[in-house]
DNA sequence: GATTTCAATGTAATCGGTTTCACATCGTAG
DNA sequence: CTACGATGTGAAACCGATTACATTGAAATC
């Protein structure tokens, strides 16, 4: 006998359904969209015809037609960077609820693989985008232009402050900032070193607009020394060594991660400084780690998971109804103290 | 005058281009795909419109007329562990090098979420799968079988050393294992406290064989104590406290992850025992954060980048030629030693 | 000059679904 | 008994690309 049918290895399509089930290509594709409107019978047939052949159906197929992926597209500058990946389990699991995939894109802070991603929204690889970082890739502006009235599926997470249009889900970095700022001084501190991340993003612009305006406000703005960072422990270490062989070194140094506290906490160690009876140190972002610091991380708490579900939200809005443009989110921090920071030494 | 073409929120097709160019469809695909058979003064007309017209071919329908997707289907168990996260870099850089994306999801070690993607491969909505998971998904077992003769591309990381016909990439978990513990055993070391991760895992259990066979021949196999853990930093400070509340309890114990050295670190603390003076620790994976910790921990190095580089060469090289069957592959590990080590106490 | 060859392009089938529209059947109201 | 609406199904258009095959015209060959 001559197999006349596909060979074994190929998968079956619809039309293999239809015939075996002795119906049209129709009624199949009902049975699995829109299964009331067939009548019992022809349903039971069918389904046992999508059984007996391990029917699946051809997703680029369907997406052709409906011009929809079921997917959201992630950018991250960092996946290894814990902070990151806990907002990215938020939105994976949300959008999981929500019946999309997550695609992610580790763009290592780099514009051109930025660029990359964003392009598969044009390409229609992908029905929305959220991105973590702080550029908004020029393919995804383009995009958004030519979606014209309508408001684009592009979304971003912690950090577009600004009034772009774009909506977005942060915390307050102004007024955490601040908060950690107050906590310090209320300790007496005065003197207060800061290790920001790479300048040029709105998080750690606002955070430094924050913590200049606590200064401010508590006329301390000469003790007041900022030295950069890149969020790398190791950054953090020589910005902290910078900082404490200042003549007048500070007695608190507040870095805008936890991964630069750590770099801190190091070099401390190797200039024999105790933490916190000779130096308080302050974190941001109250990684998983932190709390198993020697001594525990005081640090700003983010609400991770809230901001990954947030992003999702907004953008399921958005494909829901294209006209509204979404308000930006703001979610509540928390100044999470441990045993980092004390009062500070007297003076010498 | 009335605009008689698309409105201008709609994307332009290979159509649109190919009247302004004054061609045929053909000829605009070929200018993208394969210019050399072009005229070169049709291909500046082509490139032209495309140009103008902001022309993005549309993924869907290239998928469907090629069966290739250009996407790799990438699953972890948990995405903010991270070790995790730096196999996922090393994946991610190595697949655009190639000129794929990387999908990844999100499984939390949850059986239901990993068949959930592993259909993804059998709606062809990705051409191949890396799972660093332990548990190989039913469906993809089923997709593996409908292929028959051919490889199918699904490609394990980390965990599967069986035969089972999965080609994958690891280290050699239970040498590894046998490195630690001869470490210990020549620091003196002779009551031992294991902490592994979930059994089940090949990876626990190839490193927990490779530990005991270790103790038996060092005669210290009734000195060997297991303590069960699931790899988080919690459930390494409870089976520490198991381990140390004992009659006997262990000088030395040995976490299958870093996270769960953690946890013993913390307990060790609370119980006031110095590390490595009263208790040498040992952790496995060498996080970016292990030599920062107080003292800085000693550990296993796995070639996290390599693993990850390794999965997706094994994948390109089943989605060249199918019907080849990879190699597993083995990469070195290092043990590192720093200072949560030294030698045992004299016996009280 | 006729024939062959080849480069450049067009025609149309195809990938595998979804969806519109038309049609058939049947029960029921008038 | 006719008319009508409801229900279930099929035929075929369609989504937007790729590509096998046909066609054309000009250069090369004898």
């Amino acid at each position: 006998m001559v197999r006349t049918g596909r060979s074994p290895t190929q998968m079956s399509t619809i039309y293999d359904v239809a015939k075996r089930a002795g119906v049209s290509t129709a009624t199949v594709s009902r049975v699995l969209s829109h299964p009331d409107v067939v009548a019992p019978a022809t349903r039971t047939r069918v389904l046992r015809a999508v059984q007996r052949l391990a029917y699946t159906p051809n997703a680029a197929a369907k997406h052709l037609r409906t011009l929809r992926t079921g997917k959201l597209l992630v950018t991250v500058p960092d996946i290894s960077n814990p902070f990151f990946s806990l907002i990215l389990r938020g939105i994976e699991d949300t959008a999981q609820r929500e019946g999309y995939f997550v695609l992610v894109g580790d763009t290592q802070d780099d514009q051109a693989r930025e660029e990359m991603y964003a392009r598969m929204l044009k390409r229609k690889e992908a029905d929305g985008l959220i991105f973590l970082g702080h550029r908004l890739p020029k393919e995804a502006a383009d995009f958004m232009r030519s979606l014209a009235p309508l408001t684009a599926p592009v979304v971003n997470g912690c950090e577009f402050s600004l009034r772009l249009g774009i909506p977005s889900v942060h915390i307050d970095n102004a007024k955490a900032a601040g908060d950690v700022m107050g906590h310090l001084y209320s300790l007496g501190h005065r003197r207060i070193g800061i290790v920001p991340g790479p300048l040029g993003s709105p998080l750690s612009r606002d955070r430094l607009q924050g913590a200049r305006a606590s200064a401010r406000k508590h006329r301390a703005t000469r003790d007041f020394v900022v030295m950069n960072g890149d969020f790398s422990i190791e950054s953090g270490a020589v910005a902290g060594a910078r900082l404490l062989s200042r003549r007048e070194p500070p007695t608190a140094i507040f870095c805008f991660n936890d991964e630069m506290a750590i770099g801190v906490y190091d070099t401390a160690h190797r200039l024999n400084l105790r933490i916190p009876d000779d130096l308080s140190v302050v974190g941001f972002d109250d990684v998983r780690f932190a709390r198993y610091m020697v001594p525990p991380l005081t640090t700003v708490a983010q609400p991770v998971r809230e901001i990954g579900e947030g992003t999702v939200r907004l953008l399921m809005q958005i494909l829901r109804d294209g006209s509204v443009a979404p308000e930006p989110v703001t979610l509540p921090h928390i100044l999470t103290i441990r045993s980092s920071t004390a009062p500070a030494a007297p003076r010498k």
